[in-house]
DNA sequence: ACTCGCCTTTGGTAAGACCACTTTACCTCT
DNA sequence: AGAGGTAAAGTGGTCTTACCAAAGGCGAGT
């Protein structure tokens, strides 16, 4: 084994340590590995990559700086969780978040970014505010509804007035909601009488924005995003009716 | 010890290794050593520091990750070039702007999230909210206040909070963002006036949150926020007429 | 004066031992 | 039978020692 070392030493000019610290990884991707999930122990582990252990730490040193694991004292080293990290798999997450969290949270975010937009939105956000709205009104009326675009520009309009809102933290946050929100679920729209209503709603928030009235822009994103928070959850239940059946 | 290594080494707690990352900092900063100095050698520094030269390795491994030594092999490590340090230091002290996003952003997710803590968090939750506060208090409570450490706790005592709301969303968002505010600055607390204030916010919290009153929970929250963005102000404001005369 | 090569310095790795914290299982007491 | 404490096993944390490998300096040879 002591032969082996070397003549790795030998042949990879780099750090062992470096080396090490992606090996580790391919164990967490080859073991699947989910965040919480616990790693053979250092000795353990550090057997297994053919390595002592003072290398081993000095790679788990790195991947924990760089926040892709946790150690724990007396307890072992942990898949970190990627509340934390965000950098590994962030798709896991998402699926685990449930429906009513999601739009709580679009409710919280949602109303105070309409009312910084419709106080403080500068000219220009503004006007982009205004041709998304265009641009997605137009689509809702197109003939045969091109659903895919129909909850694109849907997205991109919530997204101009958040820009408009001239929080950047905010801006990055609600990307990643939207993003999560899309990629889980089909549009709502098709629930009958929803895209007549959200017509309407966003009607009603564009006016309040670019009018200047934040109290009617978080009423007008309130109605609308309880609108469709009842139409993703029938649309889930109808799902949920439609696989019932099969259980045994 | 500076207020840059302070800055570095807040959170790291408890593990020597961790511990030994702080203090190569202070030594770097305590000798001067600017971006491509050498520092002294592994043997030697282990000595300084009264710890071996496995453990000085691994806190190495957590600098070099992190990006702030250069480690070249016969040659001796040396003080990065801070064209990824600078960025977090540039944020700190410049862009007014931003502390005021991260604070609203505070303001719009901590509210609710209390509230919410209030009405819906389960037993186990809140007790882990009162422990947090317990610790939290007696530290505030210590005659040498270790402020890396209160500041901490009273993160932590915030987190519980969030995670007792039971949104896994709004413990994520909040997550990374108590981390920007961290990592961007000192405690706040330091302020004249600051602790005395701050332990009484938290205890109304801790009240209102424990006897079920979102109302309350939130206006409590509301005050206490609002007190740390003004002494944040403050601070900054302080270190940015610190930092004028060095110019030239 | 230049060049080559050895020796010193300095980081890189290994092995083993022991300490400190966590968890669990078991045992005792109630 | 349940609750509590206690001991043991498991796991990370640290130290010591020794040796390997790369860089750089310095002297000997040309």
């Amino acid at each position: 084994m002591s032969a082996d070392a070397q003549m790795w030493t030998r042949l990879e000019r780099g750090m062992v340590s470096d080396r090490i610290s992606g090996q580790i990884l391919e164990v967490i991707a080859g073991e699947r590995l989910r965040p919480g999930d616990r790693l053979p122990p250092e000795r353990e582990l550090a057997a297994l990559l053919g390595v002592s252990r003072p290398s081993l730490r000095e790679a788990l040193r790195s991947l924990k700086a760089q926040g892709h694991v946790e150690v724990r004292h007396g307890s072992g080293v942990f898949v970190a969780d990627p509340a934390t990290t965000r950098t590994l798999r962030e798709a896991m997450v998402t699926e685990e978040m449930s429906l009513v969290e999601l739009f709580d949270m679009r409710e919280v975010l949602e109303l105070p970014a309409a009312g910084w937009a419709a106080s403080n939105g500068d000219k220009d956000k503004l006007a982009a505010v205004l041709r998304a709205y265009e641009q997605l009104d137009a689509a809702t009326r197109e003939d045969p509804v091109d659903w895919n675009t129909l909850q694109e520009l849907d997205a991109a309009f919530h997204m101009r007035i958040v820009e408009a809102a001239g929080n950047r933290f905010m801006t990055r946050t609600l990307t990643v909601l939207q993003e999560i929100l899309s990629r889980g679920m089909e549009t709502t729209l098709r629930v009958p009488g929803r895209l007549e209503r959200s017509r309407d709603d966003h009607r009603r928030i564009l006016d309040a924005v670019l009018g200047g009235d934040p109290a009617a822009a978080r009423r007008a994103v309130k109605t609308h995003i309880n609108g469709a928070r009842k139409a993703a959850m029938a649309r889930l239940h109808e799902d949920q009716r439609r696989a019932e059946p099969e259980q045994g």
